[in-house]
DNA sequence: ACGGACCGTTGAAAATGTCAATCATTGGTG
DNA sequence: CACCAATGATTGACATTTTCAACGGTCCGT
């Protein structure tokens, strides 16, 4: 304990292996911001962010989704999804409807110039996460994203 | 009610089977989120959240670490960080000293109540972390971690 | 000894997150 | 049918977190 190693400063691996090495909500926390700042980066752009990039997601594949389910989906305060769509909106790349069968609710929809927008950013998105998943095969991959469903939906 | 309907809302699952439920950056951020909202439920009452949690877990274990070292390994900026110090300082689970090897800096110690708090507070952390990782297998669970390690720390 | 780089700290601005109140609408109950 | 508690969207206020730029103190190579 004493001898050469006392004062010395942990490298990067002295952190590494303490206890948050370990930990998945540390771990968790890390890749997530790490993986974020990527996916922003490469939206960027196309003058998206990961959040309004997921809005389009789900607007463009013609899920139909109301607003208060995307809160619910992408875990956010029914009011920051007002802000999110009022942007997509103003930018014309996707339409609030109300919804037919509950007045009070509106419906997203992607238009052509969404779709479209939306298309090339996936590319990016892909990339990023082909990039990022780099070091790991194919079927780790696709393992990684079943037992990050898990923790995401625990249903 | 029927299965057949066009204008029918996303079911939870409609959702879920949508291009977002590939999409690992998603996966990442509300997986985090939910964690992380649990952690923090956990944590409080032991006056913690996780980042406090993670910078009294370093100091906890003997590691030294530098605040500048604290900041890189958590992904926060070293503003950040002195802000969290000083909560922890005040509370006097953690002292400052400065490097004997490096006087700018400050190397991070947890004094007796500090090791002592963390101790507990690590109980609920692990108390928390099996329960999420209820529906996987123990195998699986280190697996997950690896696989996070590699997109946490990505060299 | 000098100058550029680095550490911690401060303060401010921007972005996010959280909450309560409101309006219009819905669905169920009497 | 009329009522009313519950729900979706929206707004505005407030707290927390993030992000930057600037500064004094210290280190290190030249």
């Amino acid at each position: 304990m004493s001898a050469s190693g006392k004062t010395r400063l942990p490298g990067r691996d002295a952190l590494r292996d303490s206890v948050l090495g370990g930990d998945l909500v540390f771990l968790l926390a890390r890749a997530n911001a790490l993986t974020l700042a990527a996916a922003n980066a490469a939206l960027a752009e196309h003058g998206l962010k990961a959040r309004s990039y997921s809005v389009l997601a789900l607007a463009a594949d013609g899920v139909r989704p109301t607003q208060r389910e995307l809160a619910e989906f992408l875990r956010l305060d029914p009011s920051q999804v007002v802000a999110l769509v009022d942007g997509l909106e103003q930018r014309q790349l996707v339409e609030r409807r109300t919804d037919p069968a509950d007045r009070r609710a509106n419906v997203l929809v992607a238009t052509d110039a969404g779709r479209d927008l939306f298309a090339r950013a996936q590319q990016a998105a892909r990339a990023v996460e082909l990039g990022l998943l780099a070091p790991v095969t194919p079927e780790e991959h696709e393992r990684l994203a079943g037992l990050l469903r898990l923790l995401a939906f625990p249903d």
